[in-house]
DNA sequence: GCCGTTTTCGGCCCGACTGTTTTCAGTCG
């Protein structure tokens, strides 16, 4: 798979060709790479079947981005990329990063100061050479010298489990402070919007909308900037304004009046790509589509814009919610009715995948139970880890058959139907780390890798496939191992694991820890053209994780997924029928 | 460099805010 690497090959190109003052080449560059990494099926396997012809049927690749990619397949590097390269100042891609630095001032700063990298740039700032140049002056030199400690200080993306909760205090935060400032503004319409709405698995800033009557909407900004959490105000007009919180977070906020608030709503939760393709739908019927509404393009009259919902119905389309709003093919399928029914949270029975203090959770069984009862669901897995998981205090067969003994006596005391499972380690061979005997008196067997990260991608491959052919494993744990931020998946060919996972009747998890989603948006289209069922689980270490179930639940509404292709949507007796494991 | 039910040439989303301008370019989302 090799999707991501040619994509990152024509989004290196086009911050070159964007720094060179090329135009509409980047533009282009950017829409392939962004295809490329969204296809959903690997590239190499498209080339390899159907040749340059398979490429160019690819929207957005062409003849000569199709000779490209052919190239790189062949021979590893595109001869005119590596040029172009030699040709670019060294830190061009970071330099665009700084925030209010685009192509041509950069340009300006490399050709006027020979500033090429971040550290040139912290200089010539410090020595105040900045503001003599044409264009710049002491307001822009004092701007960039906050945009690069910015930068320095968190130029990261955010988790979705640290911006969701932040961006919900914010506006509560937000909503008092007006009501406290003048009772008579009411913030009722306000919400996140951007990739944060998307539900996507980082998130750049926190970007929030208001509706607010014209004259009222000054005062809504005074509010937000003199939020107690604010460190810096980087802009402040009357309908938007953009700060940084303390703890490092930029939030932008926009405030419209009633009759824009639909259309202001679809336009910043974006993606930018969905939105493109949304307005040139609206040019080609005579429209006009901005964040104010839908207008006839004749006579400027304003026909769609209270709701999200009128407008895509205006465009012929049917309502696409906004996790799929990801130009991966939703704009097509909403014209021909045929967007999936996103599985809802209402839709989920149960959780699959926790841990008490048992191996390494922090909260009890007997907790644990209680809490996932009210919550409501009809049934929860008890999955602690197996014996070789020391460092998480795996348990050993005898401990293993203590929580059975108190399952059963809890059961007694709650509703909520408990099911006896194990997280259990795929060994370095693929075997499971229970003898058989344990194994199929368990509810539910959750196989993970826990070791051995760095196998090379056969051998990985390997080991996981021959997991998947154990008659006792029911569900695939956190299948590509990878921790956001801080460690890369394993390398293992998804397409054999996935073919093994069908082949075998196995279930995929998506795992809900704010730190691993795994399997990932990408992966989960993948999947699901192998017909497989995912479970969407928690693994939850306390009873504060129970909760992270919106997390995963996004990832699988992003990967298009149904309720029919969840299992922990159905009700407990189809759940064991599936887990069923023969005693022979 | 891509694309076409207005086009095989000439478009390519659109509007807010800022700073350095003196009417607008650059950047951002």
């Amino acid at each position: 798979m090799k999707n991501r690497e040619v994509a990152e090959l024509f989004y290196e190109a086009a911050d070159i060709l964007e720094y060179q003052q090329v135009e509409w080449k980047p533009r282009a560059y950017r829409k392939a790479a962004q295809m490329i990494e969204n296809l959903g099926e690997d590239i190499e396997a498209i080339y390899a079947r159907k040749g340059k012809t398979g490429l160019t049927e690819i929207p957005g690749i062409g003849e000569s981005i199709a000779d490209h990619i052919a190239e790189y397949l062949e021979t590893g590097k595109v001869e005119k990329f590596e040029n172009l390269k030699e040709k670019a100042p060294l830190g061009a891609a970071e330099l665009l990063e700084i925030r209010g630095l685009g192509a041509k001032k950069m340009k300006k700063l490399t050709d006027a100061l020979g500033i090429k990298t971040l550290s040139d740039l912290k200089d010539a700032v410090t020595a105040h050479r900045l503001k003599r140049l044409e264009g710049f002056g002491e307001k822009s030199e004092e701007n960039l010298a906050r945009a690069i400690e910015q930068y320095e200080k968190s130029h990261a993306r955010i988790a979705l489990g640290k911006a969701l909760p932040l961006a919900e205090e914010v506006i509560s935060a937000l909503k008092a402070l007006c009501q406290d400032t003048n009772p008579k503004i009411d913030l009722s319409k306000i919400i996140y919007t951007g990739s944060l709405r998307r539900l996507k698995e980082t998130i750049g800033d926190i970007d929030i909308l208001a509706e607010a009557e014209k004259e009222e909407a000054p005062e809504v900004m005074n509010c937000f900037v003199s939020l107690p959490d604010v460190d810096q105000v980087i802009l402040k007009g009357s309908t938007k304004s953009s700060v940084i919180l303390r703890e490092g977070t930029a939030i932008d906020l926009r405030v419209v009046p009633p009759e824009s608030y639909g259309a202001a709503l679809q336009y910043f939760t974006g993606s930018k790509e969905h939105n493109i393709e949304l307005r040139n739908i609206a040019i080609k019927n005579g429209y006009k589509l901005s964040e104010y509404g839908l207008y006839l393009k004749e006579s400027g009259e304003q026909i769609a814009g209270n709701s999200e919902e009128e407008i895509y119905d205006r465009l012929g389309l049917i309502y696409i919610p906004p996790e799929l709003r990801e130009s991966r093919g939703e704009i097509k399928a909403a014209a021909r009715n045929t967007l999936p029914r996103l599985i809802e949270p209402g839709d989920l029975r149960g959780d699959l995948h926790m841990h008490t203090t048992y191996s390494e959770g922090k909260d009890s069984l007997k907790t644990m139970i209680g809490r996932a009862e009210a919550l409501g669901y009809e049934y929860i897995a008890v999955t602690d880890h197996s014996r070789s998981q020391k460092v998480a205090n795996g348990l050993e067969i005898e401990k293993l058959k203590a929580q059975w003994e108190e399952i059963d006596k809890l059961s007694k005391r709650f509703r909520i139907k408990i099911l006896k499972g194990s997280e259990v380690d795929i060994l370095k061979d693929g075997s499971l780390d229970y003898p058989d005997e344990i194994l199929r008196e368990l509810d539910v067997v959750v196989g993970s890798i826990h070791s051995g990260f760095a196998s090379p991608e056969r051998k990985m491959t390997e080991r996981i496939v021959t997991a998947l052919e154990h008659r006792y494993l029911d569900i695939l744990g956190h299948p590509s191992g990878r921790l956001l931020g801080r460690r890369e998946p394993y390398a293992v060919n998804f397409e054999k694991v996935f073919e093994a996972a069908a082949a075998n009747g196995k279930v995929i998890e998506i795992n809900s820890q704010p730190s691993r989603l795994d399997l990932n948006d990408e992966l989960i289209l993948r999947a699901k053209t192998f017909d497989l069922k995912f479970c969407i689980s928690t693994d939850s270490h306390s009873t504060t994780g129970l909760s992270f179930m919106r997390y995963g639940l996004g990832q699988a509404r992003r990967g298009w997924l149904e309720k029919e292709d969840v299992v922990n949507t159905y009700p407990c007796s189809r759940l064991k029928e599936i887990f069923t494991k023969p005693k022979t």
